[in-house]
DNA sequence: CGTCTTTCTTAAGTTATCTTAAGAACCACC
DNA sequence: GGTGGTTCTTAAGATAACTTAAGAAAGACG
């Protein structure tokens, strides 16, 4: 049932703000549904970020193409994550991303117009994602220190230790673009974790 | 006069939005001032950053001190900057970072209380410090996506570009923590790029 | 001004990480 | 269940960036 997806989303809002059953009924009414293949992109470069998007079964990332085509992975996420350039999404800019399934997976998402409408009925959904961007702000300020102080080896055994979970799931490739390593190097890395 | 320095604040935030002759009067009213000498702290880790913080004068930085007693520069501002511990600031948890004046400095802050008042009684000082907060996210982002695409010469080359301001009146190590070198190559950077 | 502290430079030796290339393993989908 | 594409591993050689150390320059402040 497409509707159980949404159902998904509601739960995950009720862990953090309180619903009426009124305002779940709006939030069915303006979520739309996306089903994804493998590898296939919500968002590319030179487009602009139009919704808030929730991962309700499967995995996406977000990541950055330099100009010598190397990826560069900026978030990785799974189920009951929310996944998005929040850049282009807040400053209504061409997006400089991707964001891509990994598994094939169902998002979960709400247009901006449709969000600023809930913003102005539901206060609750207007708090709910001001922590969200202060949350998604906070992890990437962590993750900016974490790059800077520790080496690639530290930066894997903390990866490995907190989403062991993710790591089984992903490509290695997309693992050594999120730590800043090239794969080979992280194929390195994982032979001198198994040694000790 | 102490209360040209909020002036400044006023200007500044007029740059942004309107402001009533008595808003600005509740503005100035909760403003305080702090006078720092060079190097003086305005915040250690493992305190709560209970201010939001704007540079009237002077310039200053905010840095991690990780294990191996390395600074990392996360910030430097000057002038019309705001500079904070955002992490604490938002979840009122203990800051890991300092905030450090570098030249003798002038800070205009409002405490967090008096913040959450002026939200409540001036709905365009919510729209400010939401674009800011906004903004801080973007400039993070954006510093991340170079600091992994770019290596260490190709980031200086565009510090010293925007930032040349900056680059003449802070010392050389602190841009280097910026950067993400070692002072020592930092300085071998420089050679190389006179000798351009 | 002069002196003490802070900051910057240089250079040699070292290490972390990358590049390239090629084969092996894995997995998606027919 | 086979097979074509994807992903992973290994290893050798290259390079970017670090460490250490010591002297030189610059700057703060009395």
């Amino acid at each position: 049932m497409t509707e159980d997806y949404v159902e998904i989303l509601l739960a995950h809002l009720k862990q953090t703000i309180v619903l009426t059953e009124r305002e779940e009924q709006r939030i069915r009414e303006v979520a739309e549904i996306v089903f994804l293949k493998r590898k296939e992109l919500l968002l590319q470069p030179g487009q602009l970020s139009q919704h808030m998007r929730f991962i309700a079964q499967g995995s996406a990332r977000c990541y950055y193409l330099d100009e010598n085509t190397q990826e560069h992975t900026l978030q990785i996420g799974i189920e009951e994550w929310w996944i998005n350039d929040l850049y282009s999404f807040l400053t209504q800019k061409e997006s400089k991303l991707f964001i891509q399934s990994i598994e094939p997976a169902t998002i979960v998402q709400i247009s901006r117009e449709n969000l600023e409408q809930l913003y102005a009925e539901i206060p609750a959904i207007s708090t709910f994602f001001r922590l969200k961007i202060q949350s998604a702000y906070v992890a990437l300020q962590e993750r900016t220190i974490e790059h800077m102080s520790a080496d690639a080896f530290t930066r894997y055994q903390r990866f490995i230790k907190e989403y062991r979970n993710i790591e089984q799931r992903v490509p290695q490739y997309m693992i050594a673009s999120y730590l800043g390593v090239t794969p080979e190097f992280l194929s390195y890395l994982k032979k001198k974790q198994h040694e000790k």
